[in-house]
DNA sequence: GATCGCATGTAGTTAAATTACATAAGATGC
DNA sequence: GCATCTTATGTAATTTAACTACATGCGATC
């Protein structure tokens, strides 16, 4: 961890005068990294000594370290900022832009994603005797790709991107069934009425959208698709699938390792059926 | 560029003593970060304002700053180091590992992405009348996801993953259309098959796939798919889709700012179109 | 061979950071 | 509700780190 996000975490539990000392800091780090313990006491008014304090409460054995280590952290932050692509970029330009924003959108994705919410999908897609995957329009590729990445973890998965399919899998679903939905935007009223009937099935529903957004509410468990960086200047639209890819990667990493060495011999099968296609 | 590439291209203009300090740190970056001016002074077997000097000599104002500098270039060197999940590993741990895999992955991709093969994909999509993309297994979701990218700038684009109708629209193809596969090994036998019948055909056949690959040789344009990248481990890690993906961001972002604005009425229609599926 | 100049070391000074101490504010117990 | 203890913060003093000014020595050039 960062020292700058270890400064943000423990701002509450700080003393007055320092977390004024934090929030001069989170204010203007890069300011921060150039100043002297006076410079930093004066903008936060307060003395000299409380700064040196302030950077061992954090864990620093003094302020000159504390610059460093956060020095350190600006780093990691200001690398990701994404910039637009514009007429005229050449090849080399919106190549780097890209992959900048793509980066960004995997750091946005480390301090946003709930822990909480991905244990609970892991366990109830661990629970679950068939896993149903529905994704429509651009969802579509996600689901299969879910699909791909999931059935071999044992559970029988399948990936619907027709609405009538979908509806008649969601209605024969029971409580043994996790549904997986994605949704970009989650207003999709397809999609929500798909969710509506899974439930009235009793089937697991976890929803990979926009957190508030009727589909997000509807669901048994909801993860950010990230959907709500879109349109913002900073992070640039085709980010949410790099986020949602992620996300998927994460469950299904979460879901091998709590089956354990169970999937092994599954995998290695899976993986075996293959050989005769390929050639050396 | 960071203070630790200025340091290494100006060591042999710097005076004896001067050297001898910038070999001190280049030995151990990291424990220079923590030194005083006396420690490194020690260290390097020169006096104590040498240092000082030093600093001077490449830019810094002061030997904190410098120290502040060097630790900003160490981070971009040691971040990004991925580790392996294993058995026991908490969610929180496992989110953090997947998330630094996936961006280690895309760090990758900046180094090793051939700019030209690029400018070649986007000028080959951009001249094509019709875009075909071919992906089976996993590749098969990645085909769907740049069919549904690419179909938006304007041009006829279908994706396929059956191999019957890959070969027909293979042979069917003509000069003026581009094929684009996908293939993380590049050596599937079905593949290379439908590669060899687009080339027949007079087809631009543009293949993400692993470059040292009969697939890879055989294609007009080759671009990296990241496979030589993927580790043997079992838990198959997913960042050759990240890397696919960020390609196809990368080719589609370059084929739109080829267009320029002929295509933004055409995204808007296409967004248009959905209005009515959206509840508010 | 002498002098000039540059590189480096020594001593001293400045300033920055920390420690030690004192005080005030808030919490706790009677 | 008052007294005392604790904790947080400021003040003063000390230490330590970094830089400046000066001195010396080595190498180069005339």
């Amino acid at each position: 961890m960062t020292i700058l996000t270890h400064l943000k975490q423990s701002l509450p539990s700080l003393s007055k005068a320092e977390s004024r000392i934090g929030e001069a800091i989170l204010a203007d780090p890069e300011a921060a990294v150039n100043s002297t313990t006076a410079d930093l006491a004066r903008l936060a008014q307060v003395s000299d000594p409380m700064i040196s304090r302030f950077c061992k409460t954090l864990g620093c054995t003094s302020f000159p370290e504390f610059k460093v280590q956060l020095a350190r952290s600006l780093v990691s932050n200001s690398s990701f900022i994404s910039e637009a692509v514009s007429t005229g970029d050449s090849a080399a330009s919106y190549i780097e832009k890209r992959i900048n924003a793509n980066q960004a959108a995997l750091e946005y994705l480390r301090g946003n994603l709930p822990t909480e919410a991905i244990e609970q999908a892991v366990a109830a897609l661990g629970q679950a005797k068939r896993i149903e995957i529905f994704g429509m329009g651009g969802a579509a590729a996600i689901a299969k790709d879910a699909q791909h990445k999931l059935f071999r973890l044992g559970t029988p998965t399948i990936a619907y991107e027709d609405h009538l399919m979908q509806r008649m899998a969601a209605a024969a679903a029971n409580e043994e069934t996790a549904i997986l939905l994605f949704s970009f935007t989650g207003r999709t009223e397809s999609m929500i009425e798909v969710a509506r009937i899974a439930r009235q099935s009793k089937a697991k529903v976890i929803a990979i959208t926009h957190p508030q957004s009727p589909l997000g509410e509807l669901a048994d468990i909801t993860i950010t698709s990230g959907n709500e960086l879109e349109d913002t200047t900073i992070y640039v639209p085709m980010t949410t699938r790099i986020i949602i890819l992620t996300i998927i990667d994460i469950l299904a990493t979460g879901l091998a390792l709590q089956k354990g060495p169970a999937v092994d011999q599954q995998l290695k099968t899976i993986k075996h059926s293959l050989e005769d296609t390929k050639i050396s």
